[in-house]
DNA sequence: TATTGTTATACTCTATAACTATA
DNA sequence: TATAGTTATAGAGTATAACAATA
């Protein structure tokens, strides 16, 4: 029985956002895990042939994403990580010649990391398995639900990197 | 230029789902990055007393979301980790007096895992730190769209929790 | 004999600190 | 002096294998 409801004058009674957000937190985490670190990432790349290096085919995928070569800083904050960690991933995907890094023209402290055609190869692949994986959960779904999911979940992601970075400023 | 468009038959043209699916996937990995290990999480361990142990946060908000005591196992399978790890992580908690460990009274190999008073008070305080910071970065939204978010993340995370029970058993 | 959990061990992921080179 | 990156090191996260106790 909720204590805070000073009145009901309706029906449909807007119930309190928290309590659906509530909900939606642990399946957010769940999620997250599936895509960051479960069987099925596992599998995707061990059918695209990259091992099972997860952090070095997220590299990949932030490159993928960007559609152009990156500096190791801004594969960083785009992975929510440090530095340090991208320099090693990279060089571990260096020596498989999955990456190459380019003289950055603008900066000759910087490097642009950029996907080698084996790379950009694998990283189709993987992706493609992942995309028909989800694919298939969603198939019988309505269009329209279906939609309304990858807009609403875009928008909010979005909304939440944004406020992140806020949160890592001020604490600048 | 797209390769794959045989006709364009009208202005609203119902594009591919796939598409959406691509660029809605590194979202979600970013989505559960920040409510995994992001410093926001950092931020609401902090403020809940709960130091600097995402993990043992994790089998924390676990047993809160079941709302009962939970077997190891259980622990495990809800949070996608193996047996061993939950066993270490239960072990700091109990250090700490964050849960207690009771007898199953229907199987004498297993205990139950229950949050001790100070767990479920550490562990609310968590939440609505959480809660708190993600409904500020929904609270400009329009009740529909916060709702039916909501309604589809839950919907859509369960289909991906159901599907990857099943790969797990597949693979057994 | 199968299942629940624990111990032991090792590998991966990630952060912090100290440093180098360029701006 | 500030910034981009690297090297070195340490700690957290997680898995696998071998084992114990109970079903």
């Amino acid at each position: 029985m909720p204590t805070d409801s000073p009145e009901s004058p309706e029906a449909h009674e807007p119930e309190d956002p928290r309590l659906g957000l509530l909900a939606a937190l642990p399946r957010i985490s769940r999620l997250g895990a599936a895509v960051n670190r479960g069987r099925l990432v596992e599998r995707a790349a061990e059918h695209a042939g990259l091992g099972r290096d997860r952090s070095a085919v997220g590299v990949l995928v932030a490159l993928h994403t960007a559609g152009k070569p990156l500096r190791i800083g801004e594969i960083a904050d785009r992975m929510q990580v440090v530095g340090p960690h991208i320099t090693r991933q990279v060089q571990i995907l260096e020596k498989r010649d999955l990456v190459h890094r380019i003289p950055d023209p603008h900066d000759a402290r910087a490097r642009l990391i950029e996907p080698s055609d084996a790379g950009t190869e694998a990283v189709n692949r993987y992706l493609a398995f992942l995309l028909g994986w989800f694919s298939d959960a969603l198939a019988d779904w309505p269009r329209q639900d279906r939609d309304d999911l990858v807009r609403l979940l875009a928008r909010f992601a979005d909304d939440v990197t944004t406020r992140l970075a806020l949160l890592d400023d001020e604490e600048t």
